[in-house]
DNA sequence: ATGGTTTTTACTGCGTC
DNA sequence: GACGCGGTAAAAACCAT
């Protein structure tokens, strides 16, 4: 970062932005090389004319849209550049093998600046987004979402010196409260092998910030139906934990308790009415909570409503 | 930072297979 | 004995203030 954003005037004296050595090299020309890598810069001081000019041409027949061209082109007022020059960093002629690679990565290297550094930066959190939601196993329009997310929060600054690891995170989570996909923040946490804390904290940001009003976590019919899904339960089961659910969705039992608590604690009355008796153990495990949590649950439905014979009937 | 609430951790006792 | 279940106290995590 601190390579690029560097004033004309010290942008000599840095470090490899590939591998962190030194860079040595002509500063009269202009061209600097990274003895380790092979990198190579060109201060914009240097950039003649004449190759920018080419440039110009040659990116308006390739760029059908994007930022102006003044803008694109000089990644403000700092440029990276393989020198044409066929020289290598003592001023020796390149062999004609050298040559030929160094042309190639020259062609891309002006290709890939063709777009600016924060579209760059862009597309790679945007790259990592759908890793994420890859690994999540979520559906293209929570991708879609979260693309969508990112992209307002960086252009309100949101995501400005912010760890894109943590910024990806918070968007695919807010994604899936604003898609109703029941994912826990734990689970987005462990995907990006973040710590839950901080992950929470970024979508907080990003919640305030991108998100000006509250985004409900996905309701416990959602959870019920997630859980039956991932352990596999009859579809019985689910039933009656939905209508279970709903008959006696209340504030004494539901406000401020997790959903995925609540959630098991219905699949496994359910599983027990229905027959099937699925040990809490399991339940609690698919819901990733504790037996404790799923029996306080369980209580609090049982002390507050009487289940009735048919519920089990009006299947 | 703090205090209230919820969840987890860790442990115990009970009945059943 | 092992397993499932219910309970509890205390620690930890969470959340609004």
């Amino acid at each position: 970062m601190s390579v690029w954003s560097t004033s004309r005037d010290e942008g000599f004296t840095n470090a490899c932005p590939v591998c962190g050595n030194r860079l040595i090299g002509d500063s009269e020309k202009g061209e600097q090389v990274c003895p380790t890598c092979g990198y190579v810069t060109l201060a914009p001081a240097d950039s003649g004319p004449e190759w920018k000019a080419m440039d110009l041409e040659e990116k308006n027949k390739r760029v059908r849209v994007g930022a102006p061209t003044t803008l694109a082109l000089h990644d403000y007022g700092l440029t990276t550049e393989i020198g044409r020059t066929m020289r290598d960093s003592h001023g020796k002629y390149l062999d004609p093998a050298m040559r030929a690679t160094v042309e190639k990565m020259r062609k891309w290297q002006s290709r890939s600046r063709t777009i600016n550094s924060e579209e760059r930066g862009l597309s790679n959190v945007l790259s990592r987004i759908s890793e994420l939601c890859d690994a999540l196993n979520l559906p293209d329009n929570v991708a879609e979402t979260a693309a969508q997310i990112y992209r307002v929060s960086a252009k309100k600054k949101v995501a400005k010196s912010k760890s894109i690891l943590g910024m990806t995170a918070a968007t695919v989570y807010l994604a899936c409260r604003k898609c109703g996909v029941s994912r826990t923040l734990k689970e987005v946490a462990r995907a990006s092998g973040m710590e839950k804390g901080s992950v929470a904290r970024y979508f907080r940001l990003v919640l305030k910030e991108v998100e000006k009003e509250y985004v409900p976590p996905p309701s416990v019919e959602k959870y019920i139906s997630k859980l039956v899904n991932v352990a596999k339960i009859d579809s019985r089961v689910e039933h009656l934990a939905l209508t279970l659910s709903r008959k006696t969705s209340d504030s004494r039992i539901s406000s401020g308790k997790a959903p995925a608590g609540l959630a098991a604690a219905y699949v496994y009355l359910s599983s027990v009415m229905v027959g099937a008796h699925l040990p809490q153990r399991e339940v609690a495990e698919f819901a990733e909570v504790t037996e404790v949590t799923v029996r306080n649950r369980c209580r609090e439905i049982l002390d507050n409503y009487v289940i009735r014979q048919e519920f089990m009937q009006s299947k």
